[in-house]
RNA sequence: CGGGCUGUGGCGCAGUUUGGUUAGCGCGCUGCGUUCGGGACGCAGAGGUCGCCGGUUCAAAUCCGGCCAGCCCGACCA
């Protein structure tokens, strides 16, 4: 918001009024005690749990089985691979005492688990039997970071790591595209609702450590890019750096090839910048803690328990319901606050809707009220559930290809990737172009093939370019 | 690390230029009452070592010196 502060005006213009608006309005997280560290307060945190239970259920229809790894990483470890340790030592935190005293040897706080899993598939992978190795870690993990964003990079996050281990070269890189696919893409473009560009890194933007680098992209409502989640093809470097070999059908030792994967609590604020408006918070249907809220106007002898019977039909359906009784808060605080928190549908009951057998149905999506014969209640609430999700994804979609231009020049790139996606063939904007865009703050966000699909190379790969959070 | 700014009840701020009774306002909070169909109202009340240390003065939130913390802009990043 403008005001006095010079400093806060500039910084309010790039960043959507609603944006902080709807974190704080939507109580999910405020900046903790050490510095960059969040709090996520319930709400918050029960649309990360449906969301950990979306990208769970999806990871191990991929095959991959939960597992967990210590906290603590031996600072050795990290030097193993070279251009990891070179990637991540800015961003370290590192214990130094212990028990009080002073450790002999320090000890990392995880910013990244390749380096202890690896240590473990090295004692764990002996065969070809044995692959290939899927396991998932649901942790947090913390880095240094300069400059912390609520949700979008805070010094501690909540996250999901895969680590796996193939005998072949293809087989890892099928699976780190079947990852970003079926996990991360599906998710992000049924569950969240958000339009996902797919396409792999820069070697510039590549994980440090890996030979490349799948992600997906969004873009927020402020037309600037976000990646929300990556699948690393890691080669053969960490399994060279850690002794991570196996005897192939013919005896042989050779090195496996890895793969790693991650999407954290960013993905919350990606959720929050998408569909946010100005009244709040929008939630899909799928990731919302509450779908439905039944609100009695007003204290009555028969709106509670009809308002209690209609709860009690939509749980039946298989609906996440909240009971709002609390009559001592006006009606309009309530109804507000439901609506900032984003719950897509409210069902408001008062004498005389009762009267009229009938109850009040609001959509947060494009805030519709209608009112609705009790008797058929269930279908058009469930019916608005699925709207929600279809309108929302309809929307940001919408919202995006408006601000996506195919162009042909580095020229035209910088101009229209300076407020919203550029597609550029690759061919014409290369490294030299990369340092052109960053002067102007501009980052290829992913290369892909000119239909959208992927390719690890080619000379039809087209760069999509825009600023990033 | 460079550049800018701010520290005053839980939150947001005014007051500082020009020192002067008991430090004020909004929101929030507690109690009572009236309300309740779209962010209610009235009355009563609780809550402050004015970031810290020192100095000047009859007198310091206000002036001087030092320190600390936080925020914002640049370099980093899921």
């Amino acid at each position: 918001m403008p005001d006095d502060k010079g400093a806060l005006t500039s910084r309010a213009e790039d960043f959507p009024r609603w944006y902080q608006e709807v974190v704080a309005q939507a109580e999910m997280a405020e900046n903790g005690p050490v510095r960059g560290t969040m709090v996520i307060r319930p709400w918050g945190f029960g649309i990360w749990e449906l969301l950990q239970g979306e990208l769970d259920r999806r990871i191990k229809e991929a095959g991959a089985e939960n597992a967990y790894f210590p906290l603590f990483i031996p600072e050795p470890f990290l030097a193993l691979e070279a251009s990891h340790v070179e990637g991540f030592s800015p961003e370290l935190w590192v214990v130094t005492h212990g028990g009080g005293n002073r450790l002999e040897e320090p000890v990392v706080v995880r910013p990244t688990s390749e380096t202890v899993v690896n240590h473990y598939f090295a004692k764990w992978i002996q065969s070809h039997r044995d692959l290939p190795m899927l396991v998932n870690q649901w942790s947090n993990v913390v880095r240094w970071e300069m400059r912390t964003r609520l949700f979008l990079r805070t010094s501690e996050f909540l996250w999901q790591e895969g680590h796996t281990a193939h005998a072949g070269e293809s087989e890892a890189t099928e699976y780190a595209i079947r990852i970003l696919r079926d996990v991360y893409l599906d998710t992000m473009e049924r569950v969240m609702c958000i339009p996902t560009l797919i396409g792999h890194k820069t070697d510039r933007e590549r994980f440090a450590g890996a030979v490349r680098t799948w992600t997906c992209e969004g873009m927020m409502g402020d037309a600037k890019a976000l990646q929300l989640g990556t699948s690393h093809e890691l080669g053969q470097n960490f399994a060279k750096a850690f002794g991570i070999t196996f005897a192939d059908e013919a005896g042989e030792q050779r090195h496996v090839f890895q793969t790693s994967w991650g999407a954290s609590t960013r993905l919350i604020g990606g959720l929050i910048m998408v569909h946010g408006d100005d009244f709040g918070l929008r939630l899909p249907p799928a990731l919302a803690p509450s779908q439905v809220v039944v609100m009695v106007v007003r204290a009555d002898e028969s709106t509670g328990p009809a308002a209690s019977a209609i709860a009690d039909d939509l749980r039946r359906a298989g609906l996440r319901v909240t009971l709002d009784e609390r009559t001592g808060t006006s009606f309009g605080r309530r109804a507000i606050d439901w609506e900032r928190k984003g719950v897509p549908v409210r069902v408001e009951l008062g004498p005389r809707d009762l009267a009229e057998d009938s109850a009040i149905v609001v959509t947060r999506h494009d805030r519709s009220k209608a009112s609705t014969r009790l008797g058929g209640l269930v279908d058009v609430v469930s019916g608005a559930l699925e709207a929600t999700t279809e309108h929302l994804h309809a929307e940001a979609l919408a919202f995006r290809d408006a601000r996506l231009r195919w162009v042909s020049t580095l020229e035209e790139a910088l101009e229209a990737g300076s407020d919203g996606f550029a597609v550029v063939p690759f061919s014409a904007v290369g490294d030299a172009g990369e340092d052109v865009l960053a002067e102007a703050g501009i980052t290829v966000r992913c290369l892909q093939r000119d239909d959208g699909t992927l390719a690890k190379e080619g000379d039809d790969l087209v760069a999509v370019v825009g600023k990033a959070y």
